[in-house]
DNA sequence: TTAATATTATACAGCGCTGTACAAAATGAT
DNA sequence: ATCATTTTGTACAGCGCTGTATAATATTAA
């Protein structure tokens, strides 16, 4: 019934999601984007809409798979803050092997949005919502559970939140092996969120 | 002996670090500074050099006068931890107070410059190695005053700098009035860092 | 007054980007 | 085969930005 498109929409999301995360969302011109498809900007803007409801969609599929929600895999047999530990620990392995230095996608468009893009500011902001929330719920696991002393859930959160992203933007100044994961494990242990793995 | 600059420099590069901060390095361009100068381009590139090089010298005033180098003020009589405690709710307060959101000039370049700007990249990566200099020598003197247990200074300080790059991004996105330093009291005294002042 | 010097003004030629508008092409249902 | 629909191609008109080059201007020492 209607001409079909002429390429994976699925997988270009996956392009524009690297391209943005390697350079930065301001850098990613709808130009630039559409060649590396090798589209044109018709059709971009058909597919997309555009560079914020591109860019909204990608924080989606990235708080899905990445970081976000059931970021830690929680189970009733595995310690919850082993769980959390483990996951850092791979995080900083990622980061100090990435040779883009991209660190985290969210907080790293923190800088370029906040104050600056009055449509994605929001849809930005409600990511870290979630993941505190969700921080907030592991950690009242962790305090249920008693692997953890009872303490303000919220500002533990957050303090982890901080904690990680203090990490993503470390990961691209401080690239001495094994030195990323030292903070981490040190900071982890400082917050009593530390647990040993494997 | 020649004819004297129209417009007072040491003032102009005072404004132009403030553009910067709000709105960041590659949001000023040359046009949008010097007109905010009410010079032409030709002046600012002869009074400058460039934005690169206009950069480096605002980076060296903010690591002078904001933190950086003597950001604690350490003295005999007074301790060290309590010092830096001051300094980071002065910090978290001026934060939450700022309507910009502006948070660290440092922190929020990194995402710009690290990977992006060959010349900048190693400015920035040594404003940060001398902080944590200056970190690592400030908790060596709280280990020798008995103020902090003995343990690995640079991870300390690497903890502490990684610590303030996370409070100054979660200061754009969590406004919530004492959050901030909630946060940042409850991170310093988990890395044992923390002393009353006042 | 003139010459030397540095600052400031004007202009150039080119680049990439924006969002839209309209035409062309490709498909499937009727 | 035609029609409706959607994607894709081409073009527009305008904007801001870049760094340099050359000319005009202002100052002061000689």
């Amino acid at each position: 019934m209607n001409r079909p498109k002429e390429f994976d929409r699925e997988g270009a999301v996956a392009v524009l999601m690297d391209e943005i995360w390697e350079h930065g969302f301001e850098a990613c011109s709808v130009n630039s984007m559409s060649d590396k498809l090798g589209i044109t900007r018709s059709s971009f803007y058909n597919a997309f809409g555009s560079k914020e409801k591109l860019f909204a969609e990608i924080l989606e599929i990235y708080s899905q798979s990445g970081p976000g929600n059931e970021m830690f895999e929680i189970t009733q047999s595995r310690s919850v803050l082993s769980s959390i530990t483990e996951k850092l620990y791979e995080i900083c392995k990622g980061q100090e092997e990435d040779k883009a230095c991209r660190g985290c996608l969210a907080a790293s468009s923190i800088q370029e949005l906040v104050k600056k893009n009055e449509e994605l500011e929001p849809v930005l902001k409600e990511f870290f919502y979630q993941n505190i929330q969700y921080f907030e719920k592991i950690i009242g696991i962790a305090i249920q559970r008693g692997e953890l002393e009872d303490c303000d859930v919220r500002i533990k959160a957050l303090s982890l939140q901080n904690m990680m992203i203090g990490l993503s933007e470390m990961s691209k100044i401080f690239r001495n092996k094994g030195e990323l994961w030292s903070i981490c494990k040190h900071s982890l242990k400082a917050l009593a969120l530390y647990g040993e793995f494997e």
